[in-house]
DNA sequence: CGTCCTCTTGATGGCAATCAACGTTTGTGG
DNA sequence: CCACAAACGTTGATTGCCATCAAGAGGACG
């Protein structure tokens, strides 16, 4: 994924600690860069949501990733990005050169221990969302996606409202399904009074615990 | 998948440089480590086949990696080893202290670096591995699969033996699918003209072309 | 020879993809 | 402000792939 979540503070801190200057706010639909660009800067994502997207030759997409606020663009990609990444709303980045990372662990060795310990993590986190693409049917797999959203905006308890920045296709190239099935699903949901959808753009959680079951059921990770 | 595969020399040399004693011979179905162990060894591969594999609480398996000759075991686990891992043959492993690794990236940052790509190499293959699970038909799949393991050993051109060590349910469980499909598809494969299958335990790519076009059908990366 | 295990083959059903149509929102230009 | 188009989202009908259930074939081994 190449994406470090919320809960990696050790690469936040880092890129702080590198970083050269503060992010200015860029647009929706603004393009931090094309897969195949030199990949010469990380980016951490200050405010606003990103997304990863790597598009095949038959045309089709796989949502790689969503970036929120914390999370940190851009690291291990070797010389070349492997995947485009634009902005789905106006938002803030801080950039950090990637040679002043590579600097910086040269000179501070346990920074270099404390960025491989970040990797396995996402090493294991992939692995986790290998089997649940793998493994999952397709209710488990949005109950899944909206109880990440909603922990990742810190919205934990019910009757949250909690942003849905991207459409129902990013949602489904994310997920490996189609936008249908998408649809169907959030609309069970709703049906039975699980989740909300106010608006296009958002949705909130009515019942929390039923939510997770879905999200659990049949593949509960011990 | 916490297992680094051949195409990683950097890995492999370094485990070499830090390993302590040469590995001795161990028999079939030994067992390496259960998940849960501490994670105090790496271990590499010098002959035989293991298989890494997670159970879950509901009794589903997924075998997330076999692990061939010059692959490593056991890096980024964190304190605890995360899966199951037991040998499908006769097998020789190389022992390293989890210590020493620590020690040596200390005194040799440079180390820290390589590893950093590596486990970047690590995400990149499981990004692959994920989309491939997600996307794939049940015969991309297996084909893909065949190939793999033809190409880890080293037989890359038509009508090489390859040896297929681990049974229909262990690869059923690695790929996401039933034992059943996997048998079907494999038939069609012998009926096709595309493989054989003399006998259990082994396969002869027929056509490679025809195999690598299954393989890749509609879903190769650009 | 019988038991166990692996593998194969057949029949059926369910879930999600696909194809298709319609409703809703957003944006644009007259 | 309205007309229209384009994008997004929802809903329905049908199809196809693969899981599941079931049974049989072929070895391995006592």
């Amino acid at each position: 994924m190449y994406v470090f979540p919320l809960a990696a503070p050790e690469a936040r801190n880092f890129v702080r600690q590198t970083s050269q200057d503060a992010g200015s706010v860029i647009g929706a639909t603004t393009i931090l860069f094309h897969e195949g660009d030199d990949a010469d800067s990380l980016y951490e994502v200050v405010s606003g949501v990103f997304r990863a997207t790597k598009v095949f030759s038959d045309g089709r997409r796989q949502v790689v990733a969503f970036a929120y606020p914390g999370d940190v663009i851009g690291f291990g990609h070797g010389d070349a990005y492997r995947f485009d990444c634009d902005a789905l709303t106006p938002a803030q980045v801080q950039v950090t050169a990637r040679g002043d990372l590579l600097d910086a662990m040269r000179s501070r060795p346990e920074l270099g221990e404390k960025l491989i310990n970040l990797a396995a993590a996402e090493v294991a986190s992939m692995h986790d969302l290998s089997v649940l693409l793998c493994r999952k049917s397709a209710m488990e797999r949005i109950a899944g996606f909206l109880l990440s959203l909603a922990a990742r905006t810190g919205k934990k308890t019910n009757d949250q409202r909690v942003c849905l920045p991207m459409c129902r296709a990013d949602i489904a190239d994310h997920l490996g399904i189609t936008i249908e099935t998408v649809s169907r699903n959030m609309t069970k949901l709703k049906t039975r009074g699980i989740v909300d959808l106010p608006d296009r753009g958002c949705f909130v959680v009515r019942d929390l615990h039923r939510l997770q079951n879905l999200a659990d059921s049949e593949s509960s990770v011990h």
